[in-house]
DNA sequence: TTAGTTAATTCGCATTCCGTTAAAAATACC
DNA sequence: GGTATTTTTAACGGAATGCGAATTAACTAA
């Protein structure tokens, strides 16, 4: 009882930044009493902060101001990470998912051993750990966002693009390396928790998120939890069937994939862009120059998008969904035709449902997003409850 | 704090059937004298009954025997109905949710004003009531379970093969002809409550189900609840699409659609059955005679089906899926073209996860899923909580 | 200075749960 | 019939929680 209210209360300061005790009453619920016994545990254990300044009510405010409270940074610090087949990304953050370091490697891990992989992870992790002129002991967690399908429950990485081997416990091996203790997320449910906390989606607590990277990916909010399937399984968008050709099954990756739209590229500059990372917006360049092989590629993609977001919102019917990954920067092409598809094949009876979001999220964003996986996840633990009764 | 453990005992009682107060301690992790108390209180506002036979341990258990309890059948009734465009199927069920009376109208309600459905099923409701012995104000509650995208919260009908007109608040139509709280849901819905109580769903609280019907739909089970969409809406396979083609798109409704199967057939004996609502099995005889024309429709049905399916795990990832309704009964090149669709567009990342399970219920198993759905709310309203405090 | 206003805390009360212990109930074994 | 065994109920104390009312705190307005 006490650790749910203690979750709730805690959850309230975090949306609203700064709050007074009173207005944490009122939203959630519960008596003044509860609430200040409850922040009164929470400073206690330094979990928050209270400051008196801040008062933002009317100016010609009477009474005894109010004391606002808000997270205490220092309360903890976490490491997420996106990592992605041609780079990494890591951030550290405080306890309210502000970075307070960022790290990027320009690296072309791909199909590399695990050994190797790890090695880069451990090494990325921990520079940037001593860029935020922090200890690794101080990290009270990490958290990796990877693309492909991962088991999040179980800390299995079942498929990824990233990877050769199948079916890797990594985070075991990564928490044993670091001594920290660490969680494996697929990078898109990672991107959508950092739209709840401080993107787009900040105002919902449902909504469905679309990742267009390298690999397409997908999460999904529901109720202010993400939807995960049995064992916290993440979804790959990338399998979903969007025809039966001669060849077997199409499937919206071989069309809307990275490697798809950009096709091969034996060498010269576009390769080393794609190596780099910046196939996308090098193929944008191109676009702009009216290549047409990459336009009708990027309104194919862009028509399965359109195709595949329909049939997503025909079974969650959230009402928004957010569009995020490298294949937006795409332009005009891509995304006129991922709308004009998408509202061919959106069924009237949900029309007006859902309203589309792109959004641009830098890789920060995406690190950030796995750094408040780890705080959720921290969040909703015991801490020290000030009493002996921990959760049930 | 009480409602919670309250409607966990009664749930924990409802899934046993019987069962004594130790075992009930033990599953629901309450203490012997919690669980004694809130049975008390239990017995006392009569929803539960003691039986002192039937303890079911070694014959020669010594002690004092334990006192099985289950749910008082007689603590409510509720009316449950499958509606569907060529009949109507109602049961009045009991707290338990077994079966008191049945009643099935063949009747082609399809596409008729509002006012003739609502007086068909006003009637339908009444005469199954009157045949289970009862009286309007003793039954509790109603449930209608119809085809279409529904918005179960606010009891909207959004749009559905039975009703002409769109965005019908049809659970206030009934509540007040009927005089009795009245919700709607998805038939979809529906039938997947009714494999959790009683079907193949029962040890499971993850399950997706598709159900093949004139209209095709889905039910998610998320951690023993329905997930629905936002308001509450259901889902609408049909209009998933599955390709762009000359002339549009491709919907699943049609390729697999009832009608889409069956073809256009303007007289005869097969439009006959179709009218009885014997459409399927009718097909069934012609295609054990070997129709060309049916065989090949039932093998693109399957194969739309399958891809369709695939899709679905791929996003939802459950331990099982189950599929029923009238389309089963076309048989081997149906469920074989379905079946191997489904094996080539599953994903290989997630073979083996989810196991396929094909059920043909009867209407009756539909109309009492409705009456499960009313049930559900039975068991979460508060009641006549003994002591003074309310639920939150 | 005083009265008024709003915020936060303190105090007392009721509820609920758990653990322990004990007793009662209902049967089997000897 | 007595004893052992097991289930159920009952009683008491302790602890945690949450709420309402009263109280204190801090400030504004007159």
């Amino acid at each position: 009882m006490r650790a749910i209210n203690r979750f709730n209360v805690l959850d309230t300061i975090r949306r609203a930044g700064s709050i007074a005790r009173i207005e944490i009453s009122d939203r959630t619920q519960l008596s003044t009493t509860t609430v200040s016994a409850i922040t009164a545990s929470l400073l206690d254990d330094g979990l928050i902060l209270a400051r008196t300044e801040g008062d933002l009510r009317e100016a010609a405010a009477r009474g005894r101001p109010r004391v606002m409270l808000e997270l205490n940074p220092d309360a903890a610090r976490v490491v997420g990470a996106k990592i992605a087949a041609n780079r990494m990304v890591f951030v550290v953050t405080d306890f309210r998912g502000e970075v307070l370091s960022t790290l990027t490697l320009a690296l072309r891990v791909d199909r590399q051993p695990i050994g190797v992989i790890a090695d880069l992870i451990e090494d990325g992790v921990r520079r940037c750990v001593v860029d935020a002129n922090l200890a690794l002991d101080e990290i009270d967690s990490v958290c990796l966002g990877l693309p492909g399908v991962i088991e999040h429950r179980t800390g299995h990485v079942r498929t990824s693009p990233i990877f050769r081997e199948t079916g890797i416990d990594f985070a075991k091996e990564m928490s044993e390396r670091l001594g920290v203790t660490t969680i494996v997320e697929s990078d898109a449910h990672a991107i959508t928790l950092a739209h709840h906390w401080f993107g787009k989606a900040r105002d919902l607590d449902d909504v469905v998120l679309v990742s267009l990277e390298q690999t397409l990916g997908l999460g999904v909010l529901h109720g202010g939890q993400l939807f995960r399937g049995a064992g916290g399984l993440s979804h790959n968008l990338g399998d979903l069937v969007l025809g039966m050709g001669p060849q077997g099954t199409v499937r919206l990756a071989s069309l809307a994939g990275e490697s798809a739209i950009l096709g091969d590229q034996p060498s010269g500059r576009f390769a080393e862009a794609i190596r780099l990372g910046r196939g996308m917006a090098h193929a944008k360049t191109l676009i702009d120059a009216e290549d047409n092989a990459l336009i009708s590629a990027a309104i194919r993609a862009g028509e399965a998008c359109g195709m595949a977001l329909a049939n997503i919102v025909t079974l969650f019917a959230p009402p928004r969904v957010i569009l995020v990954g490298s294949s937006l920067a795409l332009g005009q092409p891509f995304l006129d035709s991922l709308r004009e598809a998408y509202s061919l094949a959106i069924p009237p009876s949900i029309k007006g449902v859902t309203e589309l979001v792109f959004d641009q999220s830098t890789d920060e964003t995406w690190a950030q997003g796995a750094a408040v996986v780890a705080l959720r996840e921290l969040y909703e633990s015991p801490w020290g409850t000030t009493g002996p009764a921990p959760a049930l």
